[in-house]
DNA sequence: AATTGGTTCTGAACCGTTACGGTCAGCTCC
DNA sequence: GGAGCTGACCGTAACGGTTCAGAACCAATT
């Protein structure tokens, strides 16, 4: 096996003769040198083992890294789980690819706060996908003079966003489901806050949530029904740190253990209301019934079951984040882009059975 | 809004009458100065507006990106909707956060051959991921003085791989369909070379495939069925470019049209099966007694339709090469990783019928 | 013969940092 | 009271490129 040598842009000049301007030249701007000389550098390049420019070398000098940072909030591998965030990644990669940009996953390890990995990375740019307002990454990452796009996130001074109208849309399906009769709901929610709190949510709590989207949802929810009249403080929220289906199912027992005439399980995503089914099916619930059960998100498999969810597009929320970052040499102006959603009615929502139906049967 | 000061480790060091690498040190090894002069040092570089040391520059000077590249042979966003390539992508994500390194997906343009975006990396080392031999993609990260892994793929010369045992597993899964009988089968397999095919696939193409997972399990049936005497050139196998179950839909209709006579479908993925499935129902046969269908990989679906399939470990794949990669400071020995399968035999595996049982019943 | 223009190549500055090998004052220890 | 140590800080030399303003040369034009 031949070693590795360690040749440079200057040591293959110097091997030719020539300056270093002219071997850059020859990789870079084949115009600027006669096409002979340029196939003697080639061909030197290749006898020396010279692998071409140093990308980091060229990222100094040219202050182009070619590359964008995305910084989540989970485990890099959450993200690979997780149907919502996963769509977004496609979308952003999309992006990416298309400008010939690298996609950068910042590595954070959700126990130490270890900003250092933000520091450490080489990029042109970030993507900030849903992290809580008080992440200590996301502080990193604006100190960074670089542009920064997030997403699912409140707005933050100066910075592009990309979302959608959480609020508007949850609103609409909490208006159906009111319009079906529904009053006595209950509802599901991911992690409000980065401390793990499975079980109860007070309103002070949904009120203080640190993530943006699951704020905002509650907060829509409580503003649809307190519009008919209903008081939301005794609306039972239920909060789990973990997002599958798992803690759906079980989110939906505590629950449904704790008030049995809820008509509505309104889950803050669809894995949660998917969870949420399976919990109903095992006691013999029938959906809907017994009971209506509503998603968020629209993803694959709730569309093939027939969940009755809000349609967000993550690929186009993922395009538009990449592109906003990408095309933008003009900080001046902060943009926010707000993409459609769709309420879908599936086959899980329907009138609430009356409490004589409840009891004595249709 | 304030306009992002240009200030560098060094401006600060002059505003501050100190040297450049004390304000260095500042950052790097707090120990090396006194608390009293580190507090007044990030104090300024807070009013200056620094955010640290650059990236870069400090990659450039200490020779590490932290991080690692991606090589994936497919779109970027291929990635993200194939399991497999899925269960890998997490596993690699999580040997890469695991080390605290960075995960830099390279921007592969599958129409232009742009290699400048392998160049173009500032990163650690490689990870190639199933990409075809000829690829120049993969020439060029080789051509990069830097550790690489390659997984599913043949074994390069000097460079780290790690794998499953495609041809032992497939060959397992043909003795158990053998053993029940069945000796005309048909074969849909995923694309074989660079260029696209959507039809049956000649001997010749077969052996010259450039994707050395689908000729390796290829190659493995051949073998198997050889052993009893079943002569391979009449075994027909039907390739698709696209990875998708309508396309495995479709190469099994291509199939059940030329030879009605076929009593099991060997598919080299899951994905595929499952479309083969689908084309089953649609018309009218039933697996396994009309019809034998199996697939490969043990993907969570798979599992869930009870698909007869060899089960691959994608997220220890994953990690083992993030592990290999960047546990390798030792470049003088090339390791080989492979990885244990397990033959799952389903509900969609069956003794084939009767040619009496074929045209008489059972 | 002088000017113009084009091609091809060069020299030197610069990108922002960290590694390495110091210096120097103050202190301890027999 | 001199040797030896320690803590705190500094100067210089890379790290490996890109870029820009010319220099050198030659041919064509005025």
């Amino acid at each position: 096996m031949h070693v590795r040598r360690p040749a440079t842009l200057a040591s293959l000049a110097a091997e030719l003769g020539v300056s270093r301007t002219t071997v850059s030249n020859a990789y870079n701007r084949p115009d600027q040198l006669s096409p002979e000389l340029r196939r003697r550098v080639l061909e030197t390049a290749r006898r020396l083992g010279y692998p071409g420019p140093d990308p980091v070398a060229r990222s100094l000098r040219t202050r182009k890294a070619g590359a964008v940072g995305l910084l989540l909030t989970e485990n890099l591998s959450y993200a690979f789980r997780d149907p919502a965030a996963l769509g977004f990644l496609e979308g952003l990669a999309l992006a990416c690819e298309g400008a010939g940009q690298g996609l950068h996953l910042v590595p954070v390890n959700p126990e130490r706060e270890d900003v250092a990995a933000v520091h450490r990375a080489g990029v042109d740019g970030f993507v900030v996908y849903s992290v809580p307002d008080d992440d200590p990454h996301l502080a990193a990452v604006l100190s960074r003079p670089v542009p920064t796009v997030v997403a699912d996130q409140p707005t933050v001074e100066g910075v592009d966003r990309v979302g959608i109208d959480d609020r508007g849309a949850i609103m609409r399906l909490a208006q159906e489901l009111i319009s079906l009769g529904h009053r006595r709901v209950g509802v599901i929610c991911m992690r409000l806050a980065r401390d793990r709190n499975d079980g109860f949510a007070t309103v002070q709590r949904q009120q203080d949530a640190h993530f943006h989207v699951q704020r905002t949802r509650l907060a829509g929810l409580s503003d649809a029904f307190a519009k008919v009249g209903v008081d939301w403080a005794r609306i039972p929220v239920v909060e789990r740190f973990d997002h599958n289906t798992a803690n759906g199912a079980s989110a939906a027992a505590q629950l449904l253990d704790s008030d049995r005439d809820v008509t509505a399980l309104i889950c803050t995503s669809d894995i949660l209301a998917l969870g949420a089914m399976n919990e109903a099916k095992r006691r013999g619930l029938r959906v809907p019934q017994d009971l209506t059960i509503t998603g968020f998100d629209g993803i694959a498999e709730a569309e093939r079951v027939g969940l009755t969810t809000v349609r967000q597009p993550f690929l186009e929320k993922g395009k538009a984040a990449g592109k906003l970052l990408l095309a933008s040499p003009d900080p001046t102006r902060p943009r926010e882009i707000t993409l459609d959603t769709e309420l879908i009615l599936g086959q899980t929502s329907g009138a609430p059975r009356t409490i004589e139906e409840r009891w004595f049967g249709p």
